[in-house]
DNA sequence: GTGAAAGCGCTAACAG
DNA sequence: CTGTTAGCGCTTTCAC
């Protein structure tokens, strides 16, 4: 079978282009009648129209992109970006969009990339992961007005639409939570401290702490980069100083963390509580169930690609922020369980936020 | 800066639209004074060529879109998929393709990206993650011959091009490792019988064991599907008829079924050894380091959409089938390093396949 | 080696 | 409500 065009339905249905054109559009400037028989041919003989063709006289691709850059792309094994490519791809599913998906791995691919996809033909808009590299990016896209929303909270500030998690308030409540659970010595390991999110859960640890009267002790800050590895070793770092209680800044830090403590013969609450960030799906099944910030990663997702459509179809001015809220989810790592065997203890604990006991 | 056209560059040059098309297009029919001109003020007009309007001249978008069926893209938070797009990304990064990602999650996702994608005009080929559900899908790509690459052999005989890992003998070569390592009641943990990863690597399971004069015991294979759960209460199972040694399809499976192991108080590899599937990068990290069968799954996509631009370039016919090889890599899991300190020794047991120690 | 001209298949005024 | 017409920005014959 050749490929149809509107021209071939049109004959078929005795009628001229536009009105297919309308039939396929849902105008609806079209008699009822002529609609479904139009309808009718075009089930019947399999016409969907080329989609090249419907942008170049649209000026309308019906795609945006989704742009991970260099130094996150590496990280495509941690599970945050294959959930969050999820979110975004589903809602582009359900808004009838297609997702283009750009890993700028190397200098080579920024080259080639960002010209092709910074210009409107091929993309409605953009979502771009906030990244140290990407600032440059985000004003050039902004000079020119193409719709863009930023995951991640961006560097500088520029006036672009982004769309974040409350780092700060989420490592906030996380370390108040360990603070009423009695712990004095309170420890953190944090991400990349250039990276947006590695330094607002670092804020909201300090905040805590200060909120409490006491002084942050920066002996007990390590830093990590959202690694395994990473988080292993700045917990070799923080052993010796003798903390009972770690706030992580990622589930998967907390992990490598927990091994450090093993190994060292130690248990986990009994003499080291955890509290990670992210909620993994492993974080409820390995052997320490891991008490853990969630993330709404796939609502994100999906929340930002309904910020792109509102930017391309009602103007990327004003710019948009949106802030998502995450839930603390209890479990053995941070021995709350321990301490208030009666959950009705423990919903007085977690008098604050959002809290879930699993 | 308003988006230029071929028009504005030709008249900028002096020159007519069809030379700047040529000098953008390599078209060796250039004068080079001529050439270099054009070059130059496209340089610094910035000019790029509209993808739509290309697209719809030439009859190729230059795009090609990565499909991950219903049933795979739960398993996104699965590593391999994410490694698979990596792998998928990067190359197209290197042919100056985009990348469309389309996950189909529901009917609904299927009813509204098909008919878009296999019809010319949006994308030039599609690679396809093999799937219990995408064989009509198939089908009709390839009655219509539309350029198609499938990931995973399919399950029917499609006159489909295909790219696989050998799964038939990489789970044979595993099994045999087991068996060198004297090891005489092996169990298996399959995947999901409805793959056919599932099925290959449980016929290279049976494969061995008749290859060695056994009988099969059907008892000793337990279906899993690729979960870490699955693996754990498959496990579960098997612990009752006391198998020496276990070969399992999947690293996330071998994990959950090692939990189990160590939560019935025996020792892994001292009391029952493993062997995995994926080389994931937990292997390599996790308490009770994992031998297991790598795969090159970033290749793996690579090689993957080389074989579709192959496709795209010079037809469909005749159809490719690209199997790739898979390496055993060997760590504290199978007890191969407890029983051979020697490493001579150790390289002897494995005079069979591509085998690494760590 | 270069330019003129005819589309690619669709949308979107505009006229009726 | 419907058809005619003029593009969208590019590629690609076809003459010269």
């Amino acid at each position: 079978m050749p490929n149809l065009t509107l021209e071939d339905i049109a004959k078929q249905a005795g009628v001229s282009r536009s009105t297919v054109s309308r039939v396929v559009n849902n105008n609806p400037n079209v008699n009822e009648n002529v609609r479904k028989h139009v309808q009718d041919v075009i089930i019947t003989t399999g016409y969907h129209p080329n989609p090249a063709a419907r942008s170049l006289a649209s000026q309308r691709s019906w795609m945006i992109g989704l742009v991970l850059p260099r130094s996150v792309s590496n990280f495509f094994i941690d599970p945050y970006f294959p959930r969050l490519t999820q979110g975004v791809a589903l809602a582009c599913n359900q808004y009838n969009y297609t997702l283009g998906l750009f890993l700028v791995e190397t200098k080579e691919d920024e080259k080639r990339i960002f010209p092709r996809i910074s210009r409107k033909g091929l993309l409605d808009g953009i979502l771009l992961q906030t990244a140290p590299m990407s600032d440059n990016f985000i004003d050039s896209l902004v000079e020119s007005d193409f719709p863009v929303v930023v995951a991640g909270r961006p560097f500088n500030n520029h006036d672009v639409s982004y769309i974040d998690v409350d780092n700060i308030n989420a490592a906030n409540q996380a370390v108040h939570h360990l603070i009423r659970l009695g712990y004095t010595r309170i420890a953190t390991i944090t991400g990349r401290m250039n990276s947006t999110a590695g330094i607002d859960r670092l804020e909201g640890y300090r905040k805590a702490i200060r909120e409490q009267g006491w002084d942050v002790d920066d002996g007990l800050i390590a830093e990590g980069d959202f690694s395994e590895k990473s988080g292993y070793s700045a917990m070799q770092h923080l052993l010796p100083l003798k903390p009972d209680a770690v706030f992580v800044a990622s589930d998967t830090m907390a992990f490598g963390a927990i091994r450090a403590v093993q190994e060292a013969g130690l248990h986990v609450p009994n003499d080291i509580s955890f509290i990670g960030f992210d909620d993994l799906p492993i974080a409820a099944q390995s052997d320490v169930k891991l008490t853990t910030v969630r993330q709404p990663i796939v609502q994100f997702g999906a929340r930002a690609v309904e910020t792109l459509i509102d930017l391309i179809d009602n103007g990327t001015k004003p710019t948009r922020r949106i802030i998502m809220d995450t839930e603390l989810v209890i479990r053995d790592s941070c021995g709350a369980l321990q301490k208030y065997v009666d959950k009705t203890k423990l919903e007085n604990v977690n008098n604050y936020g959002s809290a879930l006991i699993y």
